[in-house]
DNA sequence: GGCATGAGTAAAGTTGCTTGACTACCGTAC
DNA sequence: GTACGGTAGTCAAGCAACTTTACTCATGCC
């Protein structure tokens, strides 16, 4: 996926190059995206797959319009409600019109739809729990507080 | 993708819950993934496609058997196969059977692939300088630091 | 009212995978 | 030396998660 590397590694020398920070990044995103499903499959949410993680991106889609999920999540309109389908069909959320405009529609997650939020959110704490096991977690800290300020300084510009 | 949120925002509370760690990595890992397929696009590589980038993950093809390419991209054989099928058809790798074992294939990047192994570690930099850019130098060396002992300390038991 | 705008929907096509079944090659055992 | 088990790779069918194209409909603005 992502890829910082050299396809061709010099035999002459020993030590291949240094991990650069996009190879460094994969890793952790993966290990959440991985423990995410498989924590909820373990917590009784087996209907999720992980294409409808995409849906519940920070801060969610509650009250949200699919139009403005899809902008989030960077697929077309048609994408993001073929998924809002599935997960409606299978009971996670309702689509509702606005009743402000017609025009719209908005979101809202079901009694079900919210406990799948609670678990992703307790699944979650459990890597940083882990993470700081390795780490310490002052590191953990340090790292959620580096990266908070990365995500801030592009904010504005992505 | 990744999700760490609530789902239900508690209406009577004004702000909402700060974002977790899983929300936070989510953000440099896609820019780092769709700068790398713009970067390739830009510089000529236009027919590679997201999924070609699985294939050149740290620390690359080269020399590979497919099975443990597949692998490593978490990945069927089928799957690695076909996109190998694909890189080998655009020009960008070819795949001998191991002069020692011919059960075996080994992935040997073509002229074309190996530039584009260097074009990506060079985007990954472009990246790098950016984010020192915004958050200077000493910040990014310390956030990869930390992900690097995440990364190592996570590598045995993952 | 007429019309532009923008949200949602419907249908068809594409792609990047998975699953299942098969073949080829090697190492070991009789 | 041939039978057998294990593993790498291949072929084919099917499917999910999309994209593209083309609509319908509600609203706001003249």
């Amino acid at each position: 996926m992502l890829s910082s590397d050299l396809t061709v590694v010099d035999a002459n020398s020993a030590t291949p190059p240094p991990p650069l920070i996009g190879a460094l990044l994969r890793m952790p995103f993966e290990v959440v995206r991985e423990r995410m499903l498989a924590g909820l499959h373990e917590r009784g949410f087996s209907d999720l797959v992980a294409a409808h993680l995409d849906i519940f991106q920070y801060p969610g889609p509650e009250n949200q319009r699919p139009l403005d999920l899809a902008r989030h999540a960077r697929m077309s309109k048609q994408a993001m409600n073929y998924l809002l389908g599935e997960l409606e069909r299978l009971g996670y959320i309702t689509r509702l019109r606005d009743p402000d405009d017609q025009r719209f529609k908005r979101v809202h997650a079901t009694e079900r739809g919210q406990a799948a939020g609670h678990a992703m959110r307790e699944i979650v704490l459990e890597v940083e729990a882990d993470w700081e096991q390795r780490l310490g977690p002052a590191k953990v800290a340090k790292l959620r507080d580096l990266l908070k300020q990365l995500n801030v300084s592009t904010a504005q510009t992505v």
